[in-house]
DNA sequence: TATTAGCACTTGAGCATTGAGAGTGCTAAC
DNA sequence: GTTAGCACTCTCAATGCTCAAGTGCTAATA
């Protein structure tokens, strides 16, 4: 970042604290009253004319205060935030409660994942988004095989994560149990310890290959191990949409509708979620700063949870770019830790 | 109802189907021009003046038309409306392309529902619906018990619907697979065959009992039941919100929270539709009919699907009491036989 | 040289006024 | 029973106006 002054710093955070606080463009007299810098509203002015020069305020129009842009949160939570910010107007005691509540869920990752978005949106009274880990990066710990009903078959998929996914699947009525075993064992053995898409690979390269030497029992067993991973095994969870539409922010039609389409774009969220969540800690997106298109707007909160080195998870925070970044990411980071350390005591 | 003249019946349908197509209250000069009746505007007039005073039709202001009441829509949906009315209007192939989408789902219940919302809401622009049976209806055909890691067991519930649904949960990690395998045994031997309600009811009942006997397998096999059963088992799905965020009806911001609350209240509309669904057949539940408050100036359109004579979910529309009737409960209809259809045919 | 006071200018929000348009109810004529 | 005519009511959009907020610039000040 280029170089600011120790006293324009101060003035850019005022105006984006302000700003976060009270969704009115802020303008120079209010800087030079409400913080006590010593300066007259004319410096206050004279520095904001070159902090929106340098691209961090903007103008909404002539006479209007001004409001910080997608660069100057940036800087803002890169460098201005003070870390302990917000820690202190969230009642611990409710974040306890909340957290207690999801201790009986930690069996079920999708149940405690959807569950944890309410959660999210209630503290931060932005939305709250959960996705679980998508199954390229999944590990397969064991799959089984169960007869069903004459002509269908169970497929069961279980991860190392502690999630268990299940298909149904039509299969020849005269498949027995004992054949579905044998297949299940199979199956075990080629593919337990590979990630899902590892195993869709192997599957399209053995597929290719055990068409010549036909062997009936292998090549249903790779049928029904394709048909199984063909549909998304990973969920996204999303809440707190008549929290969101109480903020200022989307008061007007055309943002809600934007808003509306971005989080019914599940497909695009789980992208965005997927190529966020790759390293650890809290990582934040903030409006343009993404590149897609339904998110210009929004900025993204999100952090993984880990088992061990494993994501089994991940939690997030979206809302307007005029998002309290200091609450938002102390409600993620502290969530994200306590999934995590609820998973790693079980 | 009140005895009305063939007249009356077209004028209130004219009225009821102008306004459907187009979000103004209608006059009594429009309805003369636009339908020929050969009456003039001031016979009209008097007319939709007895109308209104049936509390058929309701005046939003004094110098505006008239607007249907949702008892005016109720005797339009249940004696004016044409049977054939809009199927005419939708796209045959539209509907065919949706539905053959829909077929490579049949074997997973929840996935099939949660793609049919999105089928109804393309179809209809307004909210589809849909939900998977809840347990209290729901028959449990099989029960089986998969040691998972150390001191987790899986449990999955196999449904008479072909659904499938699986909890982890936390055990002794003494106990065995053969362990579990008789407790499996024991399980299905006392619950398959009823409704996961009179098993919650059973247990309760054998848990006092038992207690004195102090079985140590079948307090076991008791306590895992009554957990694998203690979350509920049903999903409800919606989608279409950006699409209905198009319609005048939800142009003002009161408007869309109350329907941000209504579809973000899952329980309720699980509840709703539950007590909707139990006969057969497209039912209609217009604005104030519901006693819900969130409901009240929203319409529901629902039809079960069945399998055989069992539910195996519901499906439906969710939209403004200015709803076009004959399409949505066109639209639902169809949709709930052909997946009526599929499912009798896998 | 940095800061500040002062002032002219710009802009949007809020408000009352106005007129057009749509629709009504009522009455009298057909 | 139906209709034409008319006075009346109400909403909506446009207009013009003022007010408050905020700016940029300039000249005076510390």
């Amino acid at each position: 970042m280029e170089k600011l002054t120790e006293r324009n710093k101060k003035i850019l955070c005022a105006v984006v604290q302000s700003y976060i606080n009270y969704p009115d463009p802020v303008g120079s007299r209010i800087v030079s009253k409400r913080f006590s810098f010593g300066l007259s509203s004319a410096t206050i002015r004279n520095i904001m004319a070159d902090l929106e020069e340098m691209g961090l305020l903007a103008q909404p129009h002539t006479s209007a205060g001004r409001v910080p842009t997608d660069l100057g949160y940036r800087f803002y939570v890169d460098s201005l935030m003070a870390e302990g910010d917000y820690c202190s107007n969230i009642e611990i005691e409710i974040l306890q409660g909340l957290y207690r509540r999801l201790e009986i869920l930690k069996n079920d990752i999708d149940l405690l994942l959807s569950e944890t978005t309410k959660s999210l949106s209630m503290l931060s009274h932005y939305l709250g988004v959960a996705m679980s880990p998508t199954p390229d990066m999944t590990t397969l710990s064991r799959i089984d095989l169960l007869k069903y009903q004459a002509d269908k078959v169970a497929v069961l998929l279980f991860t190392q994560d502690g999630l268990i996914k299940n298909r149904v699947l039509s299969v020849d009525s005269g498949i027995s149990q004992k054949d579905l075993n044998r297949i299940a064992h199979y199956l075990n053995s080629e593919f337990s310890g590979y990630t899902f898409d590892d195993i869709r690979h192997k599957i399209l390269r053995e597929m290719s290959k055990e068409k010549i030497k036909c062997d009936s029992l292998i090549s249903k067993a790779m049928r029904i191990c394709r048909e199984a991973l063909y549909f998304p095994l990973n969920e996204l969870f999303v809440s707190g949409l008549s929290e969101v539409l109480e903020l200022p922010d989307f008061s007007n039609l055309k943002k809600i509708r934007e808003l509306s389409r971005a989080i019914e774009d599940k497909h695009m969220i789980i992208k965005l979620l997927d190529s966020l969540s790759e390293s650890e800690g809290v990582k934040v997106l903030i409006g343009s700063e993404s590149t897609l298109e339904e998110m210009k707007e929004l900025s993204l909160v999100v952090s993984p949870c880990m088992e061990g080195d494993r994501q089994v998870g991940v939690v997030g925070i979206i809302g307007p770019t005029r998002m309290n970044y200091a609450k938002a990411m102390y409600i993620v980071e502290s969530t994200s830790k306590f999934i995590t350390k609820m998973l790693a005591g079980r």
